[in-house]
DNA sequence: AACACGGGGAG
DNA sequence: CTCCCAGTGTT
């Protein structure tokens, strides 16, 4: 084996973090994992990917899941195109008898893109197509010591060419996570720990003192910032609460708080305070009301719908919803 | 190539 | 509070 993969895998062996995923050869439960983690800290992940292979063990079992029922596994998570798409791809696995070892296979799965197809292919099947993640795009653009724009296409190809160059036959699903595993610990976007790095010596960025100003991204999308007003209406035990339409285009399906908008008539009661919320690029400021009971439901449209508190937590609701009535719950208590 | 899509952690 | 993170699908 070359010494650059060597070094890596000697140091990946003793220094990885034991998360659940790496103790599993099953493709699904590895491909379940990868999804989620598009964007997703590990931390966050390992609860939902436990309680998601309980629930579906298998591409068959979510195949003909409910969509509620996947969309309040997934809820938390974010970018639930995910969850859908996860769906899509498990129906398709079952229709072909279950996974082919392929690449050409995994990448044409619903939601499945180039990196977690390699991603799936190297460590469920061995195969040799190495990753680029973010991590891994930081951790070559300073082994090549590259100062493209990462966010360019040119800039990302060079890189691919580069871990396409480092990753072994052997072992390619071990050495891509241990790739992923010094960008996430070690070679980390500020205050990369160089020292402890046991590929330092082959590192072309830190050779010319560039490491830590590596890589460059030169886009930034300034935030839009939002104002939005929730209500709290309460009767015993039931909160009022709308579904977004299926065809919406963020948020398809999910129980939301009624906003100032759905019901024009009702009295502002009172105010409980404010949550923020940070989306994408997107800044939102609630502004939470306890709002007295309307006599009559307006809005054929907006479908307004008495909840029961206890069957909340097996629906999907918004994260905004959510903290809005966590601010409620809390000033309840005091 | 640009944009939309959630949510959370670190400093 | 501010800054940072970064796969896939669509346009």
């Amino acid at each position: 084996m070359p010494p650059f993969a060597r070094k890596l895998l000697d140091w990946y062996a003793h220094a990885h973090r034991p998360l659940p995923w790496r103790d599993t050869a099953d493709p699904w439960a590895i491909l379940v994992s990868e999804i989620m983690l598009q964007q997703t800290r590990a931390s966050v992940v390992i609860p939902y990917w436990q309680r998601f292979l309980e629930r579906y063990p298998t591409p068959a079992a979510l195949a003909v899941a409910p969509e509620q029922e996947l969309l309040t596994m997934w809820s938390g998570l974010g970018y639930y195109s995910r969850a859908r798409n996860l769906q899509k791809a498990a129906q398709a696995i079952t229709e072909a008898g279950g996974f082919r070892p392929e690449y050409e296979f995994l990448r044409a799965l619903p939601g499945v893109g180039d990196y977690t197809a390699a991603a799936v292919a190297s460590i469920a099947f061995g195969l040799k197509h190495a990753v680029l993640d973010g991590n891994v795009m930081r951790v070559a653009a300073r082994l090549t010591c590259d100062a493209g724009d990462i966010g360019a296409g040119v800039t990302k190809k060079r890189l691919q060419a580069a871990v396409d160059q480092l990753i072994p036959a052997s072992q390619p699903g071990l050495f891509n996570q241990a790739m992923m595993e010094l960008g996430a610990t070690l070679c980390v976007p500020r205050q990369p720990q160089c020292l402890l790095c046991p590929v330092a010596e082959f590192c072309e960025g830190r050779k010319a003192g560039r490491a830590s100003d590596l890589p460059i991204k030169l886009r930034r999308a300034t935030p839009i910032l939002e104002a939005m007003t929730l209500l709290i209406v309460a009767r015993d035990g039931e909160l009022l609460m709308w579904q977004r339409p299926a065809d919406s285009d963020r948020l398809a399906g999910f129980w939301e708080l009624p906003e100032a908008a759905h019901l024009p008539n009702v009295l502002k009661t009172q105010k409980l305070g404010t949550v923020r919320h940070g989306i994408v690029n997107h800044s939102y400021t609630i502004t939470v009301y306890l709002a007295g009971v309307p006599r009559a439901l307006p809005g054929r449209e907006k479908q307004l719908k008495w909840i029961k508190r206890n069957q909340l937590a097996e629906l999907p609701v918004s994260t905004t919803s959510r903290k809005a009535i966590q601010l409620w719950d809390k000033g309840r208590e005091s």
